[in-house]
DNA sequence: CATGATAGGTTTAGCGCTATACCTAGGTCG
DNA sequence: CGACCTAGGTATAGCGCTAAACCTATCATG
């Protein structure tokens, strides 16, 4: 069937190894020659090395697997943000002739499970929650080099990137109590679990301290990330809690969603009620009024990640396993101050 | 290093042919007693096959690629159309236990090269143009079950899942001609080329001389899939013909952007102009006044693609190498009447 | 009792590649 | 002139797995 080094090492009348070294750019033990005439059967022939032959001899499968959680129908498609980050992970790692597997993981053990299975040279675990990196431990990651991204986990042996969340929940925090406002409410989704929100929420108690702002429970509410998630809160909001003059949102799909809430009982945004999302994804720029959020770098985190990944595979050490991106606030349209009138509806 | 089923044969004191006949699950030639056995010490040590080996030995590799053209800067991020698909398909294809490698192509032979290196058993190729696919040849795909998405190439090689994309432009122009416009746009991408976009524009067409319409070429426009090449397209439009009372997109986020550069020019949608988009993606929802747009069947779309291709695998023939689902129309808030007196602006 | 079946395995021969050790002819050097 | 490089290769031994052929004891059958 397919063309093998043997069929064209036999075509030049070379052995194996000769052809091997050429196709892998070896300089040494080659005369230009043979490498000429080498290079010419192979482009000929349409030779292309085996990936999973060479996987196997050389311990390297030039693979680099992204993880995303997936519980049940839910999957990488719901979050924007998330999106984006698959396309520039792919587009720096294409660069660099890295292969990207895409993995849901429903179950713990899939992890292991895909390091192991493929022979991954690194993987990138996106939207995990700090336990979930914490556990893993030297046998389920086997020589993987591993980056954690938007984790704060204490494992020694998984990189990390991330923004400064808490930098940038104080950016917007501090841009709503500027504005006047002193209700202000903080929705993300499962937040004592996973780091990047809790960090999120210190920043925005610090902010609210800071102000001598009492910061009250009830406005601090679990909201699954999704756009439908979002309305439903922001109904909820908009009626018990008519006091509340403005939303701080760790997700750009669930601001959109909760201004949809809040205009569907009749409050408007910026009008009644501010509302600041999270991320910068592409999405805030097409909702009217336009989405005031915080902006990640997006690409430097992508690029970050594989730059982490890459040096660890080169065996560099570096002085810090995790690298935090910062962050600016984008002021759109969703933020304004206060209404004069304390906060019932128009 | 990692454990191998060698390990688990001395372990186990059998045959390294019996530990893999029962990992692989194969019911033959083994005692109850010793698949208890073994399994248990595959469990106890962890043991996870390695994918390369099989892949060498079986030829076969349980991965599926999915190929997304990547022209310099661009890839799969910017249409939020193809990015849900992805997550479709990552989804359809984990249920059966396969795994997913995304590739972007930058140059032609990449398809190739992608499909024989991985020694892939499937591949799914999204957004490439019909005369790619053509293209392609037996030596070029060998063996590998092929699905072209939204294509119309006249390759006998290659599967194909689309939508009925005539049916899907001849409602959304019918409900414009309904409505009582005459003067309608036609905006999508590069459109002699590629098939989807055709048919499209035929079925526009069509509509158009159904009612007695004359077709005016000026108002038949290519524009890349894009936010900021809608908007810019928007405004075009709105300065150079005012007398357009509506414009029919191929793509959701060409829409809203051509919603947004008509408002830049002060033209309201729906009350000057009227917008209709397609694919009905998730944005279609969040964006102000809602998009009235033509709806793909998404899920159905991943799940015929996974199932062409696994019939083809299983070497099942089937009549019909094509299969097209149906589309329906999802009115929103972007189509309405056309203005009362002609078109120019308040 | 010879003849199969059958259950329950084992042995052999690779899949396509790489790492590593090895070989040989010609030149170099003290 | 023998020891030794070095350029330019080759030979060998796997990597971890599967397909396919083979083996052996046990039991049923005519």
């Amino acid at each position: 069937m397919a063309v093998t080094l043997k069929d064209i090492a036999a075509e030049a009348g070379v052995s194996l190894m000769t052809v091997s070294n050429v196709v892998n750019g070896k300089q040494a033990r080659v005369s230009a020659a043979t490498r000429e005439r080498i290079l010419r059967i192979v482009k000929d022939r349409g030779y292309v090395p085996s990936a999973s032959a060479r996987s196997l001899a050389a311990r390297s499968s030039r693979l680099v697997g992204l993880l995303v959680p997936a519980e049940g129908e839910a999957s990488l498609t719901i979050d924007p943000h998330t999106v984006e980050v698959v396309g520039m992970l792919e587009r720096e790692l294409r660069r660099l002739d890295y292969h990207l597997m895409l993995r849901g993981i429903a179950r713990r053990k899939e992890i292991t499970e895909a390091l192991k299975s493929w022979n991954l040279d690194g993987a990138v675990l996106l939207g995990f929650q700090d336990a979930e990196i914490d556990r893993l431990d030297a046998g389920a990651i086997g020589g993987v080099a591993l980056v954690a991204m938007d984790s704060y986990s204490a494992n020694p042996l998984a990189l990390e990137v991330r923004s400064d969340d808490f930098g940038g929940a104080e950016l917007a925090v501090r841009h709503l109590v500027a504005l006047g406002h002193r209700r202000i409410a903080f929705a993300g989704p499962g937040f004592s679990a996973t780091g990047v929100v809790r960090k999120r929420y210190e920043g925005y108690r610090k902010v609210l301290a800071e102000n001598g702002i009492e910061v009250d429970d009830a406005l601090v509410t679990t909201v699954e990330i999704g756009h439908d998630e979002g309305l439903a809160y922001g109904r909820r909001l908009a009626r018990e809690r008519p006091d509340v003059t403005a939303v701080f949102t760790t997700a750009d799909i669930l601001a959109i969603g909760v201004i949809e809430g809040l205009a569907a009982e009749g409050r408007s945004v910026p009008g009644d009620v501010s509302v600041i999302g999270y991320d910068n994804a592409d999405i805030a720029a097409y909702v009217t009024p336009k989405l005031t959020t915080v902006a990640q770098d997006l690409p430097g985190k992508a690029a970050e990640a594989v730059r982490l990944m890459m040096d660890r595979l080169a065996g560099k050490e570096r002085p810090e396993r995790a690298t935090a991106l910062g962050v600016r606030l984008v002021e759109r349209g969703t933020a304004a101050p206060p209404p004069r009138r304390g906060g019932s509806g128009r």
